[in-house]
DNA sequence: GTCTATAAACCGATAGAC
DNA sequence: GTCTATCGGTTTATAGAC
């Protein structure tokens, strides 16, 4: 009746924990307690040990991420109320958990960023997954492909930043600031990329681009 | 002819140290081999043990981090270009340490927000100093004080959310997109605020506001 | 103040019974 | 596949000589 193997109940205890304290701060016994199996169930399914089950529980935290967002974004009417639901509902989400849960990802990535080259790519590799459906959806609601990709990394280093100061300040208050003033941003994008809002919208003798 | 006493070695190579590769992933010992001192010199000047030198460690990086960026800020000509030269500066010197140094706080912040609560709360007291400085600047500059605080932690989170993804991503990229866009809700922030840029500026009719 | 030796606990990983 | 016992190494922290 369950319907989750313990492989998958192995994989959550570990995205879970490494998200919460960081993979030097969660050592093999504990998942294996949160996880309800012994030590040797964990060898059985990852070979490779403590990496191999960091790397999947990074991969499946990353993808499930990224279902959730995307969900979030179509959802949205337009996209400056896109950036606002979403930083509102991780607001949300964060502060039911007590601060705890926000992204699973970036504390291991920071970790490993200079010590784990195997596991930093595996960050890496998420991130830019992460980056380029940002930017697809960007471009979909009209901007320039520059612009896009560069509100679309906005976007996530903006809910990434976010969730540092929020966890460590038990406050809402950095994601609402944040999603306030990437939803700026992006209405100040928009209107600089439209197909010519009024006759005289910008100085067009100096161009301001760079 | 040093001039660096035994004590600030030892807190200069916990805090990068600990920057590098997080709290729980560098041992006392190392920071010892590290600042060139005995493990015995390290609980003479900490008798708390390693919560106490990450501490103080961590309280140096906060006060030299806000002293560079009100340098860097008090430099620029204006709001703007500000932002722009502080995530171009921070791009820089990232590279420079091969993706290595960035924010020595943030690491250890995320790893301690939900277990150690004493460090919490000095990565939470270092956050809320960088908040009211950057505040503080941006009303200098003209900006209404709600808006001054939210774009002032928007800088913030944007900064430590760009170094998440360009330490992963071993790329300056995040930092750049992160500081362009931060700049255009810069732009927009002012505009919207100017004492009354001209005749017609925005629909008075129906408020955006909210 | 400086330094070494060591205690006690925990770590990742392995062997092997069932 | 499940589970226990254990190895070797490393951790934080302490004791005590100099």
């Amino acid at each position: 009746m369950s319907g989750v193997s313990t492989r998958e109940r192995i994989v959550a205890a570990a995205a879970r924990l490494y998200g919460r304290y960081g993979y030097n701060g969660v050592g093999l016994k504990q998942v294996a307690a949160e996880s309800g199996s012994p030590i040797g169930s964990l060898y059985h399914f990852f070979p490779g040990g403590k990496d191999e089950l960091a790397a999947e529980a990074l991969r499946m935290s990353g993808a499930w991420y990224q279902l959730l967002v995307e969900g979030i974004l179509e959802s949205a009417p337009d996209l400056e109320s896109a950036i606002r639901i979403s930083f509102a509902g991780a607001a949300e989400v964060l502060a039911a958990s007590d601060y705890a849960d926000a992204c699973w990802i970036e504390t291991v990535a920071l970790e490993v960023a200079s010590s784990n080259e195997p596991l930093r790519l595996v960050t890496a590799g998420i991130f830019e997954g992460w980056i380029e459906a940002a930017t697809g959806w960007m471009e979909g609601h009209g901007l320039p492909p520059d612009q896009a990709r560069a509100l679309g990394i906005a976007y996530i280093t903006g809910l990434e930043g976010a969730f540092v100061l929020s966890r460590a300040l038990r406050s809402p208050e950095p994601l609402h600031a944040t999603g306030e003033m990437l939803a700026m941003a992006a209405r100040e994008a928009v209107a600089a990329s439209a197909p010519r809002p009024r006759v005289e919208s910008r100085p067009t003798t100096k161009g301001a681009r760079r």
